[in-house]
This record gives C-alpha cells, sequence and structure tokens, in this order.
DNA sequence: GTAGGGTTAG
C-alpha cells in the first residue's frame, strides 16, 4: 500500500514528464529477458522470412497495381529484443516445423477458408483423416466462437460420431455462439434437440438464451422463452426471474423487464435483488424518478434498499459528473446505516478521474482506506486507468506493482488496462512485455487484452508484429469477434493498407459478420481514392446497400 | 446471472 506522503505526492504531481524513464522497465524484472541476447545474427530478417502467417490472404480481387502511393510501413524496424522474444516465444510457433501437426492444428487449417454452412464443414471434416477423439471440441469451439458456421459444423461432425457424447455444458456453450450471432431459428432447434435429451436443459441455457435475445432487443421472445421455462424442465423460480430482468435491463429494455416485473411479481416470491435489478435498469436508463418508485415498492415488500441499491444511484450521477448529487446519496446512505463498499468507491473515484479532477479521485482512495474498505483488483484497475488517462504512467506502474505487495493479484483487466494504456502511448515494447508477464502469471488473455495491441500495430503498421498477435491469440483459442474485425478494417484503413483491410472485411463478412455502414462507406471511399475499382465493386457486392461515396469538390 | 470495463468519429 502507498503510504500517505506517497499519495499526496502523487495527487500534486502534476508534471507528465516523470511518466516513464528507460529506469522504470527495470520495475518490471524484465530486463534480463529484453536485452538483446538474440543468437540470431539478425533477428528481423529471420523473423521476416520464418513468419507462418495468421493473417488473411489478399483476395485475388485486391488490385496491387495503384497502391504504389500509400505511405510504406514500418515493417522493416522490429525491435531486435522484442524480435527475440517473438522468435523463442514457447506458444507460437512461428518457424515451419518439422514436429507434425496436432490434431486441433489440422482442423484448425481446415477451417481456416470460410465455409458457406456448417454441412459444408462436416463434410470438409469427414474428408480428413481426423477423429473427435483427438481434438478437444471445447477447444475448438471456444477457437471459432464467433464463427459460428464453423463452430457449428465440428459440434456436428463430433456429434455424429460414435462413442462420443456431447456434455450439457457444450451444448450450452453451442447455445451460446449460435446466440452471439443471433442465429435464433437454429438455436432453438437445438434447444429442441436438449429437450428430447432429458436433463440437457439447465438454468445456465436458460440464461444464456434469455440474455442473447434480450442483446438482439427481442424482449419478447425472452420473456416468452421464460413464461414456457417449465416446459423445458427448469423451475420457474426467483433465480430465473432474476435472470431474466437482468437479461432485459442489459439489452436496454428497462421497459420490459419493468412489465415482466408486474406480471410476475404475483406468481413468485422475490429477493431483494429482483429490486436492485430494476432499480439498476431504471438509473442506467437515467430515470431516475422511476429508480426511487422501485426503491419504495422495495421498502413496500418488506426489502431493505442496500449499499448496491444505493451505489446504482450512485453511478447514475456520476454519469452526469453530478457530484453534488453523489455526496447526497453517500449521506443518505450513512444516515440508513448502510456502508459503501469497494464498488461504490471504484465508481466514484473512476468517475472523478474521467472528469479530469485526478486530486479529488485520489481523495476518495483516502477516504477508502479512512473507511477500512479494502481495495480489490477492480479498484487499482480503475486507479491505473485513470492514472494513465492523466498521463501518469509511471504513478500507474507504480500502483500495477504495489497492487501485488498487498496481496491483490493483478487480473485480466488489470493487464488490460496496463497493455491499453500502454498501446495508447505507443509503447509497443511495454505492452507486448506486459502480454508476456500476463502469460507468465498464468492470467488469460481475451479479446480485450489483444484489441489494443492490434489497433497500435495497425496504426504503425507493424504487420509482423501484427501476424505474431494473431497467431497469439490462435494459440489462447480467443476469437476474433466483429467489434476486433471492426477495429483492424479501419485501422489498416487509415494506415494505407487497403489490401490488408480488404482481406479482413472479406473473412468477416465469410464468417456472417454483417460490417457496419460506416466501416463500408470509408473502404469504399478509399478504395474509390486509390483508384481500385475492382476491389471497391467487390466491396459493394460482399455488402449490399453500400452507398456511392459522396463526391467532394 | 444484483452494482464497478475504459470502444467510436470528428
Amino acid at each position: 500500500m502507498l503510504r500517505k506522503h506517497q499519495i499526496l505526492s502523487l495527487a500534486s504531481s502534476s508534471n507528465p514528464q516523470r511518466n516513464l524513464n528507460v529506469n522504470s522497465l527495470k520495475l518490471f524484472g524484465f530486463s534480463p529477458l529484453f536485452s538483446s541476447t538474440s543468437t540470431s545474427t539478425n533477428p528481423s530478417a529471420s523473423l521476416d522470412s520464418s513468419l507462418t502467417s495468421e493473417l488473411p490472404d489478399i483476395p485475388s480481387w485486391v488490385s496491387k497495381q495503384n497502391t504504389g502511393t500509400q505511405p510504406s510501413g514500418d515493417d522493416d524496424f522490429v525491435i531486435p529484443s522484442l524480435a527475440t522474444w517473438i522468435e523463442n516465444h514457447p506458444k507460437v510457433r512461428l518457424f515451419p516445423t518439422k514436429k507434425p501437426e496436432t490434431p486441433v492444428e489440422k482442423i484448425t487449417k481446415i477451417l481456416k477458408c470460410p465455409y458457406p454452412s456448417p454441412e459444408i464443414v462436416v463434410q470438409a471434416l469427414n474428408a480428413s483423416d481426423l477423429s473427435v477423439s483427438d481434438v478437444s471440441v471445447d477447444q475448438l469451439l471456444k477457437r471459432f466462437s464467433n464463427s459460428w458456421i464453423s463452430a457449428y459444423g465440428v459440434f456436428i461432425w463430433a456429434k455424429t460420431q460414435s462413442g462420443y457424447t456431447h456434455t450439457p455444458e457444450l451444448y450450452n456453450f453451442m447455445v451460446d455462439v449460435l446466440g452471439k450471432a443471433k442465429m435464433f431459428d437454429l438455436l432453438l432447434d437445438l434447444i429442441e434437440e436438449m429437450k428430447q435429451l432429458k436433463g440437457y436443459i439447465n438454468l445456465d441455457t436458460i440464461f444464456k438464451v434469455m440474455r442473447r435475445l434480450a442483446n438482439a432487443r427481442r424482449f419478447s421472445e425472452a420473456i416468452e422463452v421464460f413464461r414456457r421455462i417449465e416446459e423445458l424442465g427448469v423451475e420457474k423460480d426467483v433465480m430465473a426471474l432474476n435472470g431474466l430482468l437482468d437479461a432485459l435491463v442489459k439489452g436496454d429494455g428497462v421497459e420490459h423487464a419493468c412489465e415482466a416485473f408486474v406480471e410476475l411479481k404475483e406468481c413468485i416470491p422475490l429477493n431483494s435483488s429482483t429490486f436492485n435489478i430494476l432499480v439498476h435498469g431504471f438509473c442506467k436508463a437515467r430515470r431516475l424518478s422511476d429508480a426511487r418508485k422501485i426503491l419504495n415498492e422495495m421498502n413496500e415488500q418488506g426489502f431493505q434498499p442496500c449499499t448496491v441499491s444505493f451505489t446504482c444511484f450512485i453511478e447514475a450521477y456520476c454519469r452526469e459528473k453530478d457530484f453534488r448529487n453523489v455526496d447526497a446519496i453517500l449521506d443518505e446512505m450513512k444516515e440508513k446505516g448502510c456502508r459503501p463498499n469497494a464498488v461504490t468507491y471504484t465508481i466514484i473515484m473512476h468517475a472523478r478521474g474521467k472528469a479530469g479532477e485526478i486530486g479529488k479521485a485520489l481523495e476518495v482512495y483516502e477516504m477508502m482506506k479512512k473507511d477500512s474498505c479494502l481495495p480489490d483488483s477492480s479498484f487499482y484497475g480503475s486507479l491505473i486507468f485513470i492514472l494513465s488517462k492523466a498521463g501518469r504512467l509511471k504513478d500507474a506502474d507504480e500502483i500495477f506493482e504495489d497492487m501485488v505487495k498487498q496481496g491483490v493479484k493483478p487480473n485480466a483487466l488489470t493487464y488490460n488496462t496496463m497493455i491499453s494504456s500502454s498501446c495508447g502511448h505507443s509503447l509497443e515494447e511495454k505492452a507486448l512485455k506486459l502480454l508476456k508477464r500476463m502469460e507468465e502469471d498464468s492470467c488469460k488473455p481475451d479479446i480485450s487484452t489483444y484489441a489494443p495491441l492490434l489497433k497500435m500495430c495497425c496504426r504503425k503498421k507493424r504487420m509482423k508484429v501484427l501476424n505474431f498477435l494473431l497467431s497469439h491469440m490462435l494459440n489462447n483459442d480467443v476469437s476474433i469477434d466483429h467489434t476486433t474485425y471492426t477495429l483492424l478494417v479501419r485501422g489498416l484503413c487509415n494506415s494505407g493498407k487497403l489490401e490488408q483491410a480488404c482481406a479482413f472485411f472479406e473473412e468477416m463478412v465469410l464468417k456472417g459478420m454483417i460490417p457496419k455502414g460506416s466501416i463500408c462507406t470509408m473502404l469504399v471511399e478509399k478504395l474509390e481514392k486509390e483508384d481500385m475499382i475492382e476491389a471497391k465493386q467487390k466491396v459493394q457486392e460482399l455488402v449490399p446497400n453500400v452507398k456511392e461515396p459522396k463526391i467532394t469538390v
């Protein structure tokens, strides 16, 4: 824990120059690993020649002829010590090896070219000599969780092999993949299949279906699933009801949550979470007087509004930067003997930091300690975030090191925050060291770990590092989602890497993702500008309804 | 699966 005088010095520091110096890297203990002890004479050259590419192939319809004017990339420059790490990385196979491919690798290769339907995927897999007993279906589904055609193909292929049965958990995972892809007809067929299997549908299944429906704004269908929950063999209790309300609220349908609540409150015994979910929903929708009404109803039904209830109001006022009312709620809590907890303090500190009031934010940290409320890893994550945002990277680094000393283990969020901040300041080597450290710390990277790294690679035109990251992702079974494809297409477009942008664009469309209009327009405009007419037409064919770029005089 | 997550363009 930082001592008081250290905190005060943090609070008074406003010089961005103290952010980072070379020595600060020693804090991380990385120096030996990253000192240039490469045995290779020219790391960046060997890196270049031996990289097995995870970048999508440039489609034939992207004409190279007119790309001569694009700015040349920074590809030739790779930090030598970084290249060494990439080369020696245990998990990422960058060199064509003599070792035979594992079955999972073989399947991944087969699935690399996008298929039009799961049935064709099944055919392709049947044509191979692979058996389900050689692979982890779980790993494959995770790896292809954003390519529903591939995932469902693997699922069906595995299921039809003798001596193998999917576990209920795997069925649930498949339900979630189909839900994420908004393939609700297929999802309902799968539910029907699970119903026949007896005992396969559980509350987890129901939660996933309701959440995915609500996220797709299909609120009435989510409610209908709940109404029929008993037909599916799941108890219609308060846990299930809270799951429904929570799904509706998270899908921005508090109105529907309220209607469902009115319909169901007489037949199911409620608990205080039921009310808190609605309070949260109304606070999120900035309908504070409705949230107050729920609080009153909560009281009438014999439930005390608690820390969670008040924290929802605090969050709402924080969003408006209305700190006067935040303090008023804190007073109200004190009056009612309701103590703020780490979540409450995190929200306030985060909002103060985001509002540029870093001093006030650090006062919240002090207040919290005075109240003997222990910070958790999310709290530290927020503290690191606001310090980084204020340009105080050195302080953020200190907190990152300090939390470990306090016995709070950094989690994926903490690492993601540190990585994102490093990327935001274009500190490539630091960001990659953090990824490495994350791995050593057995902290699993997720899609938000990679997103800022990929974005930075696009911005700095680091195609080799981009390629490295894509294979790193694959090896960690992290699947590229819609947001990340968008980021890649936009980033590459902005860097004049139109061929690669087109490659990712094609890949996302072939995976069944529908690119946003703005991204299509952007790509079409850039292609037009570069006179890449064939590519422009192809992009327009891939996604109909792309508007012609406006002609600017 | 009751509250804390940082995205986007201009």
